[in-house]
DNA sequence: TGTTGTGAAATTGTTCACAGCC
DNA sequence: GGCTGTGAACAATTTCACAACA
């Protein structure tokens, strides 16, 4: 990282809320996961050395855009070679934050929360579910995935006792906002909301949205246009 | 190589200057769902205009992005007044392909495929689960959320049968390409991949991946950033 | 030779701000 | 007075293309 004498990663300072020191941009961050997952499959196959094409190709972008995104970090690849597989997956894990598991919970133990709690995905790429909950009676105390799901009530206990981090919303929408104000109020800043409604959380909380039936309706979007091009006439 | 872009991009892209007319930008079509639930919700409640304001608070963006993306498909709203809810979502459904239901089939049975043949969030939103198939033995012939699970091997005729447009991927990783091969070859262009791989698919065949992990690893990425309280302001 | 790292250009997306209309 | 619709300004993101260099 020695080229000219500009700044790297760094460059203009815009007005107000210009990209800052140090940070990185959203859609580089969204990517990671990729990497990450792509970097995973190579070091359990024993390739020790790739290049950014290769890597693009594992996780379904351009190597440009692999090349810029590593860039933010500092990047450790070496011209013509690549990267070395183990150097970068250490560094992209500790990127991303996991030098360390993860503890989640789960609130919600329906049909979603209940595939959720037994989803091998996120073990593998170092989350923890410690904990379960749901509010109907037939459902707590129920044992799935080695997780035995507790009544709601005590959901600021479990946090407290699992130091769990993040809170996965698996329950009905009408449910979602007052779910998501017990998680804040027990102290998790980080939540993923599968609930198909709009969730507030207060200024310092991050929150994702997953819509199933969203992700469909775009798939629907484009295939409702293929076989009827245009029926508004245009222009 | 086709990554990112306007909605068309299956026919003739054509004429490469300047911003395109009459085509959506992906941006926009991603938000359709969001407005698409927040009328259904409204409608249900019996209310009958909208502001652009409204909207985008249940919808989670600002009221400029509602606008001009409205704008995109027409103007159906009226000048210091707002929008009718009940042409506002027809015009949406409209545009979102959902004059008619969309049959789908799960292929995987596991504990996600399970979770999603129950999910009553699709056909809510104009979805139909037709048919679900798996491998294993002792999932095939159960009976889950009213549909029979049937072995993959039938899988082509089971999308004959039943005119499915949208297959949804719920399998291993290891299985997914196979399955995607699968699809398309039974006539299936649109395609929901839940398993956590990249899965290529020939041109004109569009696939969607949702990877959980990765949400959760996003999430793990800002979690781990907090260093002080001071947060950049947004805005 | 082959591949990274990165400025600069091109493209895509968001926000502003106000004319036009109810 | 209020709200939409939209061109234009602004911002973010992607892609290009090539120097640097192991």
């Amino acid at each position: 990282m020695h080229e000219k004498g500009t700044v790297p990663a760094m460059t203009g300072e815009g007005t107000g809320t210009g990209r800052g020191h140090g940070e990185i941009p959203d859609a580089t961050v969204s990517r990671l996961p990729l990497y990450h997952r792509a970097l995973i499959g190579l070091h359990q196959s024993g390739v020790t050395t790739v290049s950014s094409e290769q890597l693009a190709d594992m996780a379904g972008v351009n190597a440009a855009k692999v090349r810029k995104d590593l860039s933010y970090f500092g990047s450790y690849g070496t011209r013509g070679v690549g990267y070395d597989v183990e150097q970068l997956l250490a560094e992209i894990r500790n990127d991303l934050g996991l030098q360390h598991e993860w503890n989640c919970i789960i609130v919600g133990a329906g049909n979603l929360g209940s595939a959720l709690l037994s989803f091998a995905g996120f073990r593998d790429r170092g989350f923890h579910v410690a904990a379960a909950v749901d509010v109907a009676p037939d459902r707590v105390g129920r044992n799935l995935g080695g997780i035995t799901i507790s009544h709601q009530d005590d959901l600021a206990a479990l946090i407290t006792r699992h130091d769990i981090a993040i809170g996965v919303i698996a329950t009905p929408p009408a449910s979602a906002q007052e779910v998501a104000d017990a998680l804040v109020a027990a102290g998790v800043r980080s939540i993923l909301n599968f609930a198909p409604t709009v969730v507030e959380v207060p200024e310092g909380v991050l929150i994702r949205h997953v819509d199933l039936a969203s992700e469909l309706e775009i798939l629907a979007f484009h295939e409702g246009r293929r076989t009827h091009p245009l029926q508004a006439p245009t222009g």
